[in-house]
RNA sequence: AGGGGUAUAGCCAAAUGGUAAGGCAGCAGUUUUUGGUACUGUGUAUUGUAGGUUCGAAUCCUUCUACCCCUGCCA
């Protein structure tokens, strides 16, 4: 699975690390990472960075990787994300074979790394309202002042725990607090909360507790149960680690290393969760697997392939620097996958008729034509010839500009797989318009190719009007106009920036092969672009979701004039 | 003087004191039964700024600047 991937990987300050580490005979030579998603919502393209990451780092070194869901908050979780953060990191190519972890799996240990603290003197109960222990907390610039309950003895605080675990107060009435440092220039170490009281019921332990751990509690001390060497996450993180190690130290057990490094930023694109939640919730898209969306699930449902985006978390690299990747280079780690793989089609997106008037009238023939001019292995198709075709509109122009070198009066050019065909006249309704174009076909250049060395530059695609199959497709652009979404005027949000114009539903007359796709089978419609058969196409209805244009040089050089 | 980070070409990014890799984009070509693909060539980078140490600095020291993160009983 990683032999041209090598290719892209280059030195990275992590790697570097860990074979130092190694070098050094730490961790008994252990490599041991983990993926700990909180199961809220669904997978990003940002976490697939992270993923590979970790997954990588642990391969390459012959190590291990967990999968471990951070479910410390049950307002907020739900099994339905557990499935799906399951389904897209198997999706994605990685295995974490039985290690398969829930934060609450630990929820016994925790609480008794709690008493331990409380017993030491380290924690205590503190009946302060949520907002007291905010005024208290101080600001960036004040120190804060300590609580007034901070100095319980151990055992009324041992005692006080033991109750808020059995249910005897509300949800808020007491919480349990590291004692630090009130006057820490690190806000994190101002004695933060580390259980809350919920009674609510939790998509795994069910209504086992009422007190749950807080993410900062539980993060440090997870990665030690299962013995993480590297444990690594965002910059964010990076002023929580004190905190970390401080519980680490307290409680006198195994100490995992933690890197951050940065998120990976995607112009066009919003990647946090509660920006993606709302773009779901309030419906500007169609669900989390709408194929505008950067999930994994949308990208799938785009067409993009497993291989691509891990060609794509090789080539960005990781550092510590705020970056944002243009959103082109993930495309194109698309195409350069899709071109290698997926198979031709010739389909037609904008008809124009074309009438073979030198053919005979009821005659076809099948076509013999590649699957995959880079892979012979594929295979060839028959396609279906006759004397009335559709071709693509813009491939004909009345009164061309230079360098065009597709149809026009007079001119010759070649039908994909085909003919070569001369165009003799123009049709036009009563507005102008043309309405067809009347061509002759040279037998001699059957299959699209002659003896005589002729030069026939211009290449058309083209479909059978009797043969050809009517899809819908779907035509997905940016989902937001601006490369930074969040640039916006005051008083409005991202979503003032999203593209009106981010899908429009057309159809194409594809070839009849294209009536058997299968969901989530990638075709290249020649000339124009990588499409997938959408899970909504029917044999009947066949649907394609545009993943990706293919580079257009033409479109480019007009764009000059 | 709150704390923690980061600055290398349009976008990423390597280089750990030895004289600035690589990819993407751009530009110019070659090949081509996809204006796709592939291939070739192509960048005077004062390494954020100003100093210093050194035979030698992107790397070490000092100054300044810009940007990012932190005041959830979220993660």
């Amino acid at each position: 699975m990683s032999d041209s991937k090598e290719t892209y990987k280059g030195s990275n300050f992590i790697r570097n690390i860990i074979i130092k580490d190694l070098e050094e005979g730490k961790n008994e030579g252990r490599v041991h990472t983990r993926f700990p998603p909180e199961p809220n919502g669904y997978l990003h393209i940002g976490h697939a960075k992270s993923i590979c990451l970790n997954f990588g780092m642990a391969e390459e070194f012959g190590g291990k990787c967990n999968l471990r869901f951070d479910d410390t908050n049950p307002l907020k979780e739900d099994t339905e994300y557990v499935e799906s953060i399951r389904r897209d990191v198997k999706w994605l190519g990685f295995d974490w074979e039985d290690r398969e972890y829930f934060a609450s799996d630990y929820f016994g240990k925790f609480y008794e790394y709690a008493v331990q603290l409380v017993k030491d003197g380290y924690a205590y109960v503190d009946d302060l309202t949520a907002e007291e222990i905010r005024q208290y907390r101080g600001s960036l610039t004040e120190a804060g002042k300590e609580s007034p309950f901070r100095n319980r003895s151990a055992e009324e605080n041992l005692g006080l725990l033991e109750r808020m675990r059995k249910g005897e107060f509300k949800d808020g009435e007491k919480v349990l607090r590291a004692k630090i440092d009130m006057s820490s220039p690190n806000i994190n170490m101002r004695d933060p909360v580390i259980y809350r009281i919920a009674h609510a019921e939790h998509h795994n332990t069910g209504g086992e507790w009422c007190i749950y751990p807080m993410y900062d509690f539980a993060h440090g001390l997870e990665d030690s149960i299962e013995g993480i060497t590297h444990s690594l996450c965002t910059l964010e993180f990076e002023d929580h680690r004190p905190l970390y190690d401080w519980f680490l130290e307290k409680l006198g057990v195994y100490h995992p290393q933690q890197i951050e490094f940065a998120r990976l930023n995607l112009t066009n694109t919003v990647m946090s969760k509660r920006k993606l939640l709302k773009l779901v919730q309030d419906k500007y898209v169609n669900g989390w697997d709408d194929p505008r969306m950067p999930t994994i699930a949308g990208l799938r449902r785009r067409g993009f392939t497993p291989e691509s985006i891990r060609m794509f978390t090789d080539i960005i690299g990781v550092s510590k620097s705020n970056s944002i990747i243009e959103y082109s280079l993930l495309e194109n780690c698309l195409r350069d996958d899709l071109n290698k793989r997926a198979h031709r089609r010739m389909a037609v997106l904008d008809p124009l008729k074309m009438v073979i008037v030198n053919y005979p009238e009821g005659q076809e023939e099948l076509l013999e034509a590649e699957n995959n001019p880079e892979n012979e292995a594929d295979g060839k198709r028959m396609i279906p010839f006759g004397r009335e075709l559709y071709i693509e509109r813009e491939d004909f122009m009345e009164n061309p500009p230079k360098k065009y070198f597709r149809l026009s009066p007079g001119g010759e050019i070649r039908l994909k797989h085909a003919y070569y065909v001369k165009c003799v006249d123009v049709i036009k309704d009563a507005d102008g318009n043309v309405t067809e174009v009347h061509c002759t076909y040279d037998p001699a250049s059957r299959g699209g190719w002659t003896e005589d060395g002729r030069k026939v530059k211009g290449t058309s695609h083209w479909v059978s009007a009797k043969h050809a199959v009517k899809c819908e497709v779907r035509m997905y652009d940016n989902l937001f106009t601006k490369e930074n979404p969040d640039d916006v005027e005051e008083g409005k949000d991202f979503t003032a920036n999203i593209n009106p114009e981010s899908l429009k539903i057309t159809e194409c007359w594809g070839e009849p092969a294209l009536a058997e796709a299968v969901e989530f089978t990638s075709f290249q419609f020649m000339r124009q672009g990588y499409f997938v058969a959408d899970p909504d196409t029917t044999k009947e209805k066949p649907v394609f979701n545009r993943t990706v244009s293919l580079k257009d040089s033409w479109a480019k050089e007009q764009q000059k004039s």
